[in-house]
DNA sequence: CTGTTAGCGCATTCAC
DNA sequence: GTGAATGCGCTAACAG
């Protein structure tokens, strides 16, 4: 038998709104009083039920995290950065993976709802009409981490990935390449595939570079993607001589791909990347790469939705975030 | 105003009872009011309560977990685990970072344990008195995963450290090395520290090799550690022709050294790491290592946990899941 | 400053 | 098969 609160509230004398006070902080409460209370609930070694509280007060301190895949390294960091800042603010969090499938994405929206989570925290998806419409059932605040609705309807917390893409496109072209080459992410992915693909075709333009389907290979951000579509570039007639990836991992079997047929980086060919997840600098050549704060967004998105629940005022509800190009030895010193 | 199952039950024509059946899937209704119920959910747009469900019912279907990082390439790979066998049994989790910290893990335990999650998960972090003190004021159970308290109180999931790093550095010595050094966790830690020293030596002393101190080196896990120790080595007078490495991260950052030193692995040293986190083959030379299937820890324990959850019967509550080595290229091909 | 009284939304007896 | 009644443990007015 769990000790409840009107167990303590007999066994200190007092009645349970007494002890509710105490236990919630209210200073309303004779010192002496307060004092009996805490003796009381250190006698019965009284743990207050969250759930009751969350029935009566209509409030869960809880917000939900549905994330595309926990194991992934650029998401965990997204992760930790939600999880710091709601404990900063005394949330904790309800972690769904949600492989990118919208029925799923769906469906966990739901649930989540229904622990009756004091805010949603979307990340990384496509967000697609079915999507705005769950959520616009949902009675608790909204937030888009890495990602956001075309019509920026809800508040959402990225990068500028088209101006991401074209400043390490136009790095790699300022620095005298005519061929360079994409390792784009999917083209379904508006962000990370397409936008960024807008990005790099637009810095060709600016430049008086013909833009060559030839350069172009998308597919998925693993390792594997950018060893295999590297390797189509390797064959080309004229093979590039520079390669913007649409993410580090895939830049990283990129470098490896060009190694293994016998050709150096950067010697031979340039690399950036894009993210800088913690594998940037555990490679060799360290890659260079376009910065994507990870941490920071999800702190950023976590913090915003806070303002939300704690009915603040916010100031701009679709927020960039700074990016920037960090060289290291993919990339020929200047 | 939300809907209710109050509002439900007058829009169907029936009593709360009946929707409360239907919303359970109690096969005790009739399918003719079970449509009727049915349609007036539909119409209303209801959502149950979860919280006032787990509030009646004491059943959240929410499960604790505390993990030391969620960002770190190993545990979020084990977290992953975790979610889907928790999602294949309607669970969600609720995710929290220690930090390794004492601290916050005991304040984190009795914040869930005031959730009233159905269960806890405990990851990683040396089990001292003190957390089976507060664990044993849980009503629910707990299940270790990748730790184990020393005296096995508590169920845990795991490999065998000792028998990994022994397994380790008997295939290093079986390959004619004399010089077998180890780039060990640090000695605080009781599975990747100390046991996997002990194994370490043990191999030693079983294979007549007179254990060395200058060919130890222990820190943290990470790459930059792997880095200055293996550094530390390299400037012996005579310096280690193998190297066993407590983590895969540790084990590269080794690699990155004698690299940069001029020598190569596995020419002139080899190595072999621990954990075969994905990176393992993200790099060159690919890394060899003691395979620990994370996943399947992560898996494993929440399946215990269900069954704990669920009164069923365990059979054993400390299980050890196998380990494996994996060559690849940082050892020679044999 | 403190106690009394109502619910919060649902599951769960127990009758019928 | 179905409904009425009770209570899960707590917060939040409201009185005093």
């Amino acid at each position: 038998m769990p000790i409840t609160i009107y167990d303590v509230a007999r066994e200190a004398g007092v009645s349970m709104a007494t002890v509710s006070r105490v236990v919630n902080g209210n200073p309303n409460v004779k010192p002496t009083t307060r004092k009996k209370v805490l003796a009381a609930i250190e006698r019965l070694g009284y743990r207050p039920n969250a759930v009751a509280r969350g029935l009566a007060s209509k409030k869960t301190t809880t917000v939900g995290v549905i994330i595309p895949d926990i194991s992934s390294l650029f998401f965990s960091e997204l992760a930790r950065g939600i999880e710091d800042i709601a404990t900063m603010y005394k949330y904790n969090i309800i972690l769904c993976n949600s492989d990118n499938r919208l029925e799923k994405e769906l469906q966990l929206i739901n649930t989540l709802l229904e622990k009756q989570v004091d805010g949603l925290l979307f990340l990384g998806s496509e967000i697609k009409e079915d999507h705005l419409q769950t959520l616009s059932t949902a009675a608790v605040p909204v937030v888009l981490a890495a990602t956001r609705d075309a019509d920026n309807i809800l508040p959402s917390v990225t990068i500028d990935h088209f101006q991401a893409a074209y400043d390490a496109t136009k790095a790699l072209i300022d620095r005298g390449h005519k061929r360079v080459a994409i390792l784009s992410g999917p083209k379904t992915d508006p962000l990370g595939g397409l936008l960024r693909f807008e990005g790099y075709k637009q810095a060709l333009a600016d430049s008086g570079i013909a833009f060559d389907e030839e350069l172009v290979r998308s597919g998925s951000y693993w390792y594997e993607t950018g060893l295999r579509n590297m390797n189509e570039f390797l064959k080309l007639d004229n093979p590039p001589t520079a390669v913007f990836a649409a993410n580090d991992e895939v830049a990283i079997g990129a470098i490896h791909a060009i190694q293994d047929s016998g050709k150096s980086v950067p010697g031979d060919i340039e690399i950036i990347g894009h993210d800088n997840i913690r594998l940037a600098e555990m490679v060799r050549p360290k890659l260079s790469t376009v910065v994507q704060p990870m941490y920071d967004i999800g702190a950023v998105a976590m913090r915003l939705l806070t303002k939300y629940m704690n009915n603040e005022h916010v100031e701009e509800h679709v927020v960039l975030l700074p990016h920037r190009i960090e060289y290291r030895q993919s990339t020929r010193p200047q």
